[in-house]
DNA sequence: CCCGTTGCGG
């Protein structure tokens, strides 16, 4: 990061000058300046722009060097003109040593000659040089122009330096930029990427002329900071305004319609682009198809990719990511495959939207081997190292997380976060206090990420003492405001202990509205404990708030069978066959012989059916021979008990295990991936089953892991 | 008098 201008500050610097009512002082002289050499030397000396012109028409390095020479010669390059032309003709043969070297023995530096070498430093994107140079050139007196400021400007936004920015801006208002639209467009983006957008529209309402880049800039600022509504109100102003937008505009629209989902919209923009035959390049292209994606409409992505005439991997990248984010694992990871066929490597975005694939779906085996084609094709930086720790916690390799957690050098608090939340779900409260500890004396400070994985690892393990006591002192001691989600994870804590008072009187405390989820995690303690007073009042509650979750109004209508008010069962039954929220098909996937294998409920498609019925139906008897009782509860319907039991049998988890116990060796430790949270009666089931066949098996359910052995779960029941 | 300078994709 660039450290400091060390100059002197212009009047009235101070933040954000337009909002302390700064007044620039037009063409100011309170800075001693000498006339730029280019001005002297015009009057002294004949023919300066025949060597231009010829600087301008040099094409290489012989040519450069003559001319070179011809000004040595000619006494030229001792005044001083023409050397900005020099300096330049250097960097366009992209001899930027040889630039520097020239500029470094200028006998007079003009401002063309600084602005040369400025401008090289910023195409080849070094923006501290453009710094240092822009102060040193402030510092010998000479005057900038409006290049010198726009370019500064721009390595400021690139180092998202704020305060060095407006420093400069300050600068260029003294000296007389305030209205050119170059700088005016390098300051609001600027302010947009440092996600300043109220500051960057009190400049744009100030500038008297907008290009299209500046209203550009604040439509993709807009875009880009997560206010897609005032994206497409500035491009509606920019039409009233008369201006019509470009490919480049429409990309910042594309944005804004990407987050707010409005397919409608997305359509419009789509309908402008080809109304007004604006050039469809592989930008416009691949914003499209991410527009698309984003909005769920694969469909429509893949149209508009398969349409591109050249794409890159910049596209593939878009389409990949797309199919992952919205929970297409299998089409992410064949993309992936397809785009390397078609000669395209794949780089860093791509490959972690496979490793996002690999982990949804628990694909251990191929998650491992992505993780293998980074380590050989690319840097082992810190956000795919986190990126694998995720991947390999969430695929149930525990210890894999932890090896590359020590591997990573230098930590940022999201991979600690990542291997605390791992240890969460794995249910090793204790290690990941251990592990909060620890991150604790380096001089990384815990935020409300770390406290919500730290939390949720108590909740997960059930350390009711250790939740309490790390709740008050993330508050007193590591002045982190308690958010909703934290208050989740301790309703949830005391809940589920039981301790269903403790939970309600935190709610109570709580300084925000309460919200859904708490009230859902202390129904969810109350009907495990059966604690029907307050539970009745959190059912109230929860059904107040509408939710338009399933899985939340079967909770109530469970707790409310647990609870025995058989009227509000059937109540509640009819608000969810009333409001038509399709019930998410429950599934299981479970890895063989490095394939993937999905099951879901009652599916008897399988080619292995019959076998998988057969053994099932095995355990079933031996699993009743050593006290397994079928937990009826879990299948809601009104039907026999002896249907239910004959339900139970085919849950998806089971026909997985079935499956998994029948393809793999003896002893080998099957890992089952829900979509769901596993059923009381599977879970009971499965640690039978451990015992009977002497295996271990892991279940990832949709909030955390069971390790199952000996008929024992790692979640001690506590779940 | 001219030139260089500002906005876009996973």
């Amino acid at each position: 990061m660039f450290k400091s201008l060390k100059l002197p500050l212009p009047s009235n610097f101070f933040c954000c000058p337009f909002a302390y009512g700064y007044k620039p002082k037009l063409y100011s002289n309170n800075i001693e300046l000498r006339k730029s050499a280019s001005y002297t030397y015009m009057h002294s000396l004949p023919c300066p722009n025949r060597l231009r012109a010829l600087l301008l028409a040099c094409k290489d390095k012989a040519s450069t060097s003559k001319t070179h020479a011809l000004m040595l010669l000619t006494g030229l390059f001792k005044h001083g003109n023409s050397n900005g032309g020099l300096i330049a003709s250097y960097v366009k043969i992209g001899d930027i040593k040889s630039a520097r070297k020239v500029f470094d023995v200028l006998p007079q530096r003009g401002v063309d000659a600084w602005n040369a070498m400025i401008i090289a430093y910023s195409r080849k994107e070094y923006p501290v040089e453009v710094l240092n140079l822009y102060s040193q050139m402030i510092l010998e007196g000479v005057r900038p122009d409006s290049s010198t400021f726009t370019v500064a400007l721009k390595a400021c936004t690139r180092l998202l330096d704020l305060k060095t920015g407006e420093e400069i801006w300050c600068r260029a208002m003294d000296f007389g930029f305030e209205y050119d639209v170059f700088v005016g467009s390098s300051v609001l983006n600027l302010y947009a990427k440092c996600g300043k957008m109220d500051e960057a529209i009190m400049v744009f309402d100030r500038m008297p002329r907008r290009d299209l880049v500046c209203w550009t800039t604040m439509i993709s600022g807009f875009a880009q900071s997560g206010r897609p509504i005032e994206a497409v109100d500035m491009f509606r102003r920019m039409q009233k305004e008369g201006m019509e937008g470009d490919g480049v505009v429409m990309v910042g629209l594309t944005q804004a319609c990407g987050n707010l989902g409005d397919l409608k919209l997305s359509l419009s923009v789509h309908g402008y682009l080809i109304r007004k035959d604006l050039p469809m390049d592989v930008v416009v292209q691949t914003s499209l198809v991410d527009m698309y994606a984003k909005n769920g409409h694969l469909k429509l992505a893949c149209h508009v990719f398969k349409n591109m005439p050249c794409k890159n991997v910049i596209s593939w990248g878009a389409l990949i990511s797309g199919f992952a984010q919205n929970g297409f694992a299998g089409n992410a990871l064949n993309l992936l495959v397809e785009m390397q066929d078609c000669g395209y490597r794949p780089d860093l975005v791509s490959l972690v939207s496979a490793l996002l694939a690999c982990t949804q779906v628990g694909f251990l085996k191929l998650g491992k081997s992505t993780h293998g084609y980074i380590v050989r094709r690319l840097a082992f930086d810190r956000v795919l190292g986190t990126a694998v720790i995720d991947m390999y916690s969430k695929c149930g390799a525990l210890s894999w997380a932890r090896t590359l957690f020590d591997q990573i050098n230098s930590k940022d608090s999201i991979s600690w976060n990542a291997m605390i939340t791992s240890y969460g779900i794995h249910g090793h409260g204790k290690e990941a206090l251990s592990l909060f500890l620890e991150m604790t004396k380096t001089n990384l400070k815990p935020d409300h990420a770390t406290f919500s994985s730290l939390l949720s690892a108590f909740s997960h393990s059930g350390l009711v003492e250790e939740g309490q006591y790390w709740f008050n002192r993330m508050v007193s001691e590591y002045k982190v405001p308690p958010t909703e989600k934290h208050y989740v994870c301790m309703v949830d804590l005391l809940a589920r202990a039981g301790r269903v008072e403790e939970a309600c009187e935190l709610i109570d405390s709580m300084n925000a509205e309460s919200g859904l989820a708490v009230w859902v995690a202390l129904l969810a303690g109350c009907c495990k404990n059966g604690k029907f007073l307050i539970g009745e009042m959190a059912a109230k509650k929860v059904l107040e708030l509408n939710p338009d979750d399933l899985g939340i109004y079967s909770l109530v209508s469970n707790y409310y069978a647990k609870a025995r008010k058989w009227d509000d069962v059937a109540s509640v039954r009819k608000i969810m066959k009333k409001t038509g929220m399709k019930k998410v098909p429950g599934y299981s996937l479970v890895e063989v012989k490095g394939k993937l294998h999905a099951f879901l409920m009652e599916d008897k498609s399988h080619h292995q059916n019959e076998n998988m019925m057969q053994l099932l139906d095995k355990l079933d008897h031996e699993m009743r021979a050593i006290g397994y009782v079928p937990q009826t509860e879990f299948v809601l319907h009104s039907l026999d008990e002896e249907v239910k039991e004959k339900m139970l049998c085919n849950h998806s988890e089971r026909l997985a295990i079935a499956f998994g116990l029948l393809n793999t060796g003896p002893g080998t430790r099957l890992l089952i991936i829900k979509n769901l949270r596993v059923c009381g009666d599977c879970h009971e089931a499965t640690k039978f089953i451990t015992k009977i066949v002497n295996r271990e098996i892991v279940v990832r359910d949709v909030k955390r892991f069971h390790h199952i052995k000996n008929g024992i779960c790692s979640c001690g029941d506590y779940w």
